[in-house]
Parts: C-alpha cells; sequence; structure tokens
DNA sequence: CGTGTGACCTAAG
DNA sequence: ACTTAGGCCACAC
C-alpha cells in the first residue's frame, strides 16, 4: 500500500531505532493523527516487512502482536518483564523537531 | 455513500 | 490485574 497515511506510518517505524520499541498509540501521534490508532495497526497488518521494523510497533499493554516479535526484540537487547516489554525503559522518545 | 472490520486506546468496574 | 464498553480512524466492499 502506498497511500499518503501508510506511507507515513513507515516512515515513523523505520525512525525506531533498535533496542527500542513505539506503541501503535505513540505511532498515530507522530504522524499527526492522534485518535488513529486501530488504523495504525491496520497499516501493519500488511507489512510485508520490506525494510520496515515491525516488530518493534507493538500494543499498549507492551504484549508485542506476534510471539516471533518478542524474539526479535529480545534480540536487540529489549528486555522483557513477564511477556511483556518495560516499556519504561525502551518506549521509543524520539527527539521532536 | 453506508457498513463492517481490525496487529488499538482509555476509562471504569 | 482482568474484562467491558465506547470511541476513533482508514480501508475494502
Amino acid at each position: 500500500m502506498s497511500d499518503a497515511f501508510s506511507r507515513r506510518v513507515f516512515v515513523v517505524v523505520r525512525r525506531i531505532p533498535p533496542g527500542r520499541v513505539a506503541t501503535y498509540g505513540l505511532v498515530a501521534v507522530l504522524v499527526g493523527r492522534p485518535l488513529a490508532a486501530r488504523a495504525v495497526g491496520n497499516v501493519m497488518r500488511h507489512c510485508e516487512d520490506d525494510g520496515v521494523p515491525c516488530h518493534r510497533v507493538i500494543h499498549a499493554t507492551g504484549r508485542p502482536a506476534f510471539p516471533r516479535h518478542a524474539t526479535r526484540l529480545r534480540r536487540e537487547g529489549v528486555r522483557f518483564s513477564d511477556a511483556r516489554v518495560d516499556l519504561t525503559r525502551h518506549l521509543w522518545r524520539p527527539r521532536l523537531p
């Protein structure tokens, strides 16, 4: 998909550094649609992982969408406490331009 | 143009 | 700490 919204979502997700994560809601904020968290999820659903680190976008509870994402995150040094990411430690806090 | 759906979020109980 | 209910947005039909 290459509509405007999806592109902006992917641009943001590509900027998430290794070892950090963003929630769907945070991505929504960063693309300028603070209430479009669900739509972000829809975009990620069709993500074919072409250079986009979709495993770094997780649920607000700290649970990745799929277990395989958790293993990739662990490989990047992300710490889990009981199957959820320690958000206080790993939530991405981008520098605002 | 109306409806249903989804890798969501938050507040409340 | 779970579960619900309500809300919001983009997209496919």
